[in-house]
DNA sequence: TGTCTATGTTGACATCCGTCGATGTCTGGT
DNA sequence: ACCAGACATCGACGGATGTCAACATAGACA
C-alpha cells in the first residue's frame, strides 16, 4: 500500500521528484522538500552532519557532538532532534548512550535533485 | 592574487571544501558554506531556482516569475535578490528588463559537497 | 532503593526572516 | 517634458528559529 503523499517524510519527497533544473518545481513539492534544505541550513547542524559522517564507524554519541560545540546540551539535543525528525540521522539506543549517524541516502537524493544531473 | 578566505563568496567557498562526508567541517567552513544552502531553503526561492532554470533559453525575466506566484513584486524581488547576492543567480538588465539565469556551478558544487562523491 | 550520568523536554527570550504597502529609480515612448 | 511600466528599496509587522536555564526521564550500578 503507498503512502499518500502528504504522509510522505522530507527524504522521500525529495527521491520522488525531478532535479530542480529540468522542470518548474510545484508548490506542493516545493513545501515537502525545503525543511530537508533547512535542517542543514544552520552552520551548527550542517557541522553535526559532517562530525557524524566522518565519525568513526561513521557514528557519533551525542557526548562526543556535544564537546565539539561552545553550546549548551540542550541546545545541541535540539538540533539532533531537528536532523533526525527531518530523516538526515538515525537515532540508535544503546544503554545510556545515544548514537546517531547519518542518513546517506537523503543526502545523496538532495544532491542529486539539486545538481540536475547524477550517475 | 589569491583572496582572503574572508572574502569569498559563498559560492567559492562551496567549490574549495571537502565533502561533508569526508571530514569535519571547521565552524569557519561551515559559516561560509550555510549562506548557499540558506539561499534555497525557502519554497519561494527554491521554486525561483527551477522556474529559472527550466525556462526557454535557461534565463527569466522578472516579470514571469512575479506571475508565478501569489506574493507581491516586492516579495519576490527581495527572494531575487538574495538568490544573486548569494551567487545561485546572475542578474543582466537589458532595456526595461532584468533577466535572470542560474549558475549551474553553484548548484553543481553544492550538489557535490552534500554528496559527498561525483562524477 | 537511591544516586549518578547521559540525554530529552519545556518555557522564555532575543533575533532573524518572510511579507506587505508605500515610495524611489530607471527606461522607453509620446 | 511628461507619463507609464518594470523593477528595486524602505520601514513595519508577525511569525519562525536558535539559544539558554531549569526540569524531567531513563538506564547503570552500588
Amino acid at each position: 500500500m503507498s503512502k499518500s503523499v502528504l504522509e510522505l517524510t522530507p527524504v522521500e519527497a525529495v527521491a520522488c521528484c525531478s532535479p530542480v533544473t529540468s522542470e518548474p518545481l510545484s508548490a506542493e513539492a516545493a513545501d515537502r522538500i525545503v525543511p530537508l534544505v533547512k535542517a542543514i541550513a544552520d552552520p551548527v547542524r550542517l557541522r553535526l552532519v559532517s562530525l557524524v559522517a566522518s565519525h568513526a564507524d561513521g557514528e557519533a554519541c551525542v557526548c562526543d557532538l556535544n564537546d565539539a560545540f561552545d553550546l549548551s546540551q540542550p541546545t545541541i539535543s535540539h538540533h539532533l532532534k531537528l536532523l533526525h525528525e527531518s530523516g538526515i540521522l538515525d537515532r540508535e539506543k544503546r544503554g545510556v548512550w545515544v548514537y546517531y549517524r547519518v542518513n546517506a541516502g537523503a543526502l545523496r537524493d538532495l544532491a542529486a535533485l539539486l545538481g540536475g544531473v547524477t550517475a
